[in-house]
DNA sequence: TACGGTCCTGCAAACGATTGCAGCACAGCG
DNA sequence: CGCTGTGCTGCAATCGTTTGCAGGACCGTA
């Protein structure tokens, strides 16, 4: 019904319920509404009802210093990694009545800083950030300021911040005893960017899911990207091949490095399983469709976002103040582009 | 600096500046600050500055009654056609001092009116939809609240309401085009859901291009998907060539309805380009990985975004009241899935 | 000296909700 | 009958800004 021109406000319901403006706010707040008589109660609802009374959020988030929104900082929306999660943290937030706030930092720290002052001052309530690096000043303004944060994809080991994160390692190590399970021996892995903490720690979990397999990892073969794209894969995975051209898998760190492998493999006239089997990491969309299909470990994204979202919450309703970091288990995701190697 | 505990207000600025509040809110507002001495503006900046003091922009907006907050409603931010579009709308509007407030609808009617509610109450000043369908009784309220809307790639021809789209029939003309001068002449169609826009549109542009070129379509050439999907597609082109085995090219409203074609190809044992020249449509990031790399329509989506936003920030700036809609030039990527017809 | 005009700044009322406090009515109890 | 306690509602301050209005200072001119 309704759809009037002015904006009705709780004065109106009062007017036309026959009390107090405050009476109306606590009617109409189901955490205060036990306060109030029950038929005084049903009269303005009622009547908000019939007026068609939406209440302010702004006007309430003034008086209560809430916005009930979070903002979520990612470098890139257009980066397939992040819409999942975005996504998982849009549903969880949601349903707790909360809204979150998207912006792009593309990883530079102007836009970095000059967005959570925007934020800032927006009353944001709480940050996500995916950020691939959190200036270190900026995190000490958002601690003074005491509004909660929670990392995403990444760890910040000296500050004390909660973050949810896939568990790289293992991830790895499903890759890693995947191609060792085919009979692989001669493993070589395509870095990511040591700064980052998903590289890292990817590599780490290689040299690791190696050692424990019983197989030496001699330095030539390794070798780091410079970023995670595909020419920088290409690239690494040419040197690989220049100082080790015995290999016969290799652990990508990452879908786009390997599908750069793939890219180098074809400019060398080798064939992927036959020649080299390769496995990626993160099982990005439509990987099915490559060719071949890549083998690649998937990270439940989706959960991460939730989950990410589910320790916010619990920070903001004052729960826990133990720091927590969460590792969710990743799969393998078996394709076409791992195969048994042909000379062993 | 500071990085203070309590939030510094206008007030505080105000005694460190020792001049009155209203002078401070003057002094800092860049359209007020003629009203004020210059070296007075001087002194409540610099103590602004010192104090770290951050304008608290709800408690702006609860006596501006703007919030400088637009909502965009999409159907999932997981469809890898959103992404860049967002990216676009994002970037124009915070050029003009906006955030966006992301929402997935999952084209539900009812996701769509709470979310329209919750940001109703969240006061925001205009709205961006790139939702399939808008309700219309919801269209109605929003009219109502007289608070602008720009509708994405689809448009609502009845009702007067800005949009910004791709123009549907001439990429589907240039797809048309594009096979009709390698050589084909026996062209089918898998056309999208009809009762969206984008799938009516490119249906019609359909027979349109290839009326211009001189080739009659018969209706067996011509198979509805019942969605956007490649399952759609894949049932859609079996059934295109079960009442039509002699087409020699497939031009889909879609891209994913495109990959359904090669699955369907593929379990027909044809093969493509040799046998069948598909055509797709959006140029979703990664196509040109496939087997074969697919030809496709290319939107300019970023584009779209941008053009979508400042359409409605020259509303909300109370610029031209006309209607308007606007259609993008879509440009023609060729790649590995199209080639003349063996069998002339 | 008086007067009109220009600049600037202070005053105070909004914006729309929340909330501590006070007060009223009424019931129960002694 | 008086007192205490409970249950409900009204009052008014408050959140941090913005903004129309009024008034003070100062200048120039008559």
């Amino acid at each position: 019904m309704s759809g009037g021109r002015a904006p009705v406000t709780i004065r109106d319901v009062a007017r036309a319920a026959k009390v107090h403006p405050g009476t109306v706010s606590r009617a109409l707040n189901t955490d205060t509404r036990a306060l109030v008589n029950p038929e005084t109660a049903e009269r303005v609802i009622e009547a908000a009802e019939r007026l068609g009374y939406r209440p302010n959020r702004i006007a309430r988030g003034l008086k209560t210093s809430r916005s009930h929104t979070i903002g979520v900082l990612i470098p890139d929306i257009t980066n397939p990694l992040f819409p999942p999660i975005l996504r998982g943290i849009e549903d969880r937030l949601e349903d707790a009545g909360y809204t979150s706030l998207i912006v792009n930092t593309d990883n530079d720290p102007e836009r970095e800083r000059s967005h959570l002052e925007a934020m800032g001052s927006r009353q944001v309530d709480g940050f996500i950030s995916a950020t691939a690096r959190l200036d270190r000043e900026l995190l000490a303004e958002l601690a003074s300021r005491s509004t909660p944060l929670v990392l995403v994809n990444r760890s910040f080991e000296d500050a004390r911040v909660p973050a949810v994160a896939v568990d790289d390692r293992r991830g790895i190590r499903l890759a890693v005893g995947h191609v060792i399970e085919l009979g692989h021996e001669r493993i070589g892995h395509v870095a990511g960017p040591q700064n980052l903490s998903t590289g890292h720690r990817r590599y780490l979990g290689f040299l690791e899911a190696m050692r424990s397999g019983g197989i030496e990892v001699p330095d030539e073969h390794v070798c780091f990207a410079a970023a995670f794209t595909e020419e920088e894969g290409a690239a690494a995975c040419t040197d690989l091949l220049d100082v080790a051209p015995d290999l016969t898998a290799i652990v990508a760190a990452n879908d786009l490095l390997a599908i750069g492998c793939y890219d180098a493999l074809e400019a060398r006239g080798l064939r992927c399983p036959d020649d080299v089997s390769i496995v990626g990491f993160n099982d990005m969309p439509f990987l099915d469709r490559l060719r071949p299909p890549l083998t690649s470990v998937r990270v439940p994204q989706r959960e991460i976002g939730k989950v990410a979202a589910d320790l916010l919450l619990e920070r903001l309703s004052g729960g826990s103040e133990a720091v927590r970091e969460i590792l969710l288990e990743p799969t393998l995701v078996v394709r076409g582009s791992t195969a048994p190697p042909r000379r062993l």
